[in-house]
DNA sequence: ACGGTCTGTCGAAGCGCTTCGACGGACTAT
DNA sequence: ATAGTCCGTCGAAGCGCTTCGACAGACCGT
């Protein structure tokens, strides 16, 4: 390995003068520069990260808890992921990834051992056990998620509540007065996840508003459950003409059983999905939706960080406005017969 | 933050005592390892990432390299993702997220910097532009897939040619004779990606020797492109009685096209999928298929790392046995009108 | 009782980098 | 001309850990 006194012998010059140019903290005359950068480029030098750490305490690294289930959005966490990566790369950062298997174990070895400068956290429950460790800390932290408690945090998501309240707003515009929500699976409500029962509070308080009447049901994804799920819909509430679906793998087999219904799509019921764009456009039926805007969420966390450790960042709350996409999946209510 | 020294210190010994406690490499008094364990706990030490990483010029890291494009397979790749962390994690390794953005540069900055031990390498092509650089260097290194030429690299996979072969034999046992093919995307094929053109290739081959009919289409996921593919399939090969589909987001749209036709699964078309079991059990028939391992996957690429970094891994060619898992979409041809 | 062998512990030398204070020289202001 | 400034560079200390060689003391065989 080439080290840096290597490079500075090569280049004639000492090795804080070495590390000045590689830094930039202190001004160094253009051609001493220009020697030394050919020099770091003739010999592949590349600086240990290791001594970098433990010179100047920083890493240089993001760590990212990812939770361990794969019950839901997939996808979703996968784009978050994806962006918070190559954010990060962008401002000189690199991610450690962490599965929530560790728990609150894991920020406590990621901040004792100084092997990330700072951290985000995925799926974030509303009373999530890692949330005192992280104001207990001085080491920055972002969530994607919001907690209930959001004191001394910092936070980015979805609006989901007034993703809730647009769903609503859309199909009582359209005319529908009976409305179903096919929600995430009950595991997801039980360890309460905020982003689901803020979507749903969302939804309740609106259709208040507007006297709607509204069902909620919990629905594991794929044909069987959601066929269920369906009947006991249609059974409680025979009127239902609006759906809001907050649950991927309850998309397609809700459309697949309405068709076999004979209930047409938009013509007889009207159907909003909180989804990926992608899962909106590439459905049988290109589905009205709210998209969850997965990069947008992954790179406002990221600079949030970065504001941060550069010493500007505020613990504020980012809530990302929803934007709902009218597509082929949603239409005036019937007439009621 | 606490250190080695403070713990020495408080427990009564030298520092290189506590390092000895705390790695194992010599022997020590139950006494004083106790005496020392207990200091740890109560002063809450954890050993700092970077001066550990200096000294030993071992960082406990695993870079893992995973494909920007989110074109296909992103379930597949968090599990694999997740896997590998965890492995990783009871190994006492760390996960480092590479996004294939960097491309080789990123091998080179993880190798040279000692940030990482070693990498795990996912979404490999069939001509990697990785691969040179990876025989270059003494970092152990692992792909998650099978490039054209691997001397001097380990890899593990799913045997795609056996799981092709494996699809067309079930097919052609239960008397079909016109096989489609729904192929990943075309971008898929067009940069090379070795699992989708080693699936085909079994495909083809056990098809020729087993005297079928087989066509091959790749496809965009979604419906529509799905319906035009499907529309050329039987305008080529009208008495198509089987379908092999291996991408994820097709399998819906097959199904859904295929009732709307008319055309019953399995009593008319029998149809056999190479996706995760998930999508095999929520499909709106439950599919017959050849399931992707993808968590033995990132379990066995963190296992062979492993043993690499422990000097003992060999440059060997894991490639897992496929197993068809028969469910409801496919059975005996129809008899020839 | 004596050298030889273990066992358990310590001290010290780095690992490769950052960063602080120092310092010569060129420049400005008086 | 002289003191004060600033610029560009250097030397040295030290970040917290690992690891090597050394060394007391306990234990063995003879």
């Amino acid at each position: 390995m080439v080290t840096l006194a290597e490079v500075a012998q090569h280049a004639g010059v000492s090795a804080s003068t070495v590390s000045y140019v590689l830094s930039g903290k202190r001004s160094i005359s253009t051609t001493t520069r220009l020697r030394v950068e050919e020099s770091i480029r003739e010999l592949g030098y590349h600086p240990n990260a290791g001594a970098r750490a433990l010179a100047s305490s920083r890493s240089n690294i993001i760590a990212l808890m990812i939770p361990l289930r794969t019950d839901m959005y997939v996808p979703v966490m996968m784009e978050i992921a994806i962006a918070v990566a190559t954010t990060a790369r962008t401002h000189g950062y690199d991610i450690l990834l962490l599965t929530g298997e560790e728990g609150p174990d894991a920020v406590r070895r990621v901040t004792g051992s100084g092997l990330a400068d700072a951290m985000i956290l995925m799926d974030v429950e509303l009373d999530d056990e890692r949330l005192p460790l992280l104001r207990g800390t001085d080491q920055p932290s972002v969530l994607i998620g919001l907690p209930s408690d959001t004191t001394g945090l910092t936070c980015v998501d979805l609006d989901f509540r007034a993703t809730g309240a647009l769903c609503v707003e859309h199909l009582a515009k359209l005319g529908h007065r009976d409305i179903a929500v096919i929600g995430e699976a009950p595991a997801v409500y039980e360890r309460h996840t905020g982003f689901a029962e803020r979507t749903l509070d969302g939804l309740r308080s609106r259709a208040r508003e507007l006297e709607l009447r509204l069902l909620h049901r919990p629905c594991e994804g794929g044909y069987d459950a959601m066929a269920a799920t369906l009947a006991r819909v249609f059974d409680e509430r025979p009127d239902t003409t609006g759906f809001v679906v907050q649950n991927e793998s309850a998309v397609e087999p809700l459309l697949a059983l309405l068709r076999q219904q004979g209930r047409a799509v938009p013509e007889d019921v009207s159907v909003v999905a909180v989804c990926p764009e992608q899962v909106a456009v590439q459905a049988s039926v290109r589905l009205t939706s709210v998209a969850v805007p997965a990069q947008e969420m992954g790179r406002r966390a990221v600079e949030q960080l970065i504001a941060k450790l550069d010493g500007q960042g505020s613990d504020e709350v980012v809530l990302l406005a929803p934007e709902l996409t009218v597509r082929a999946s949603s239409g005036p209510a019937p007439v009621r017969s």
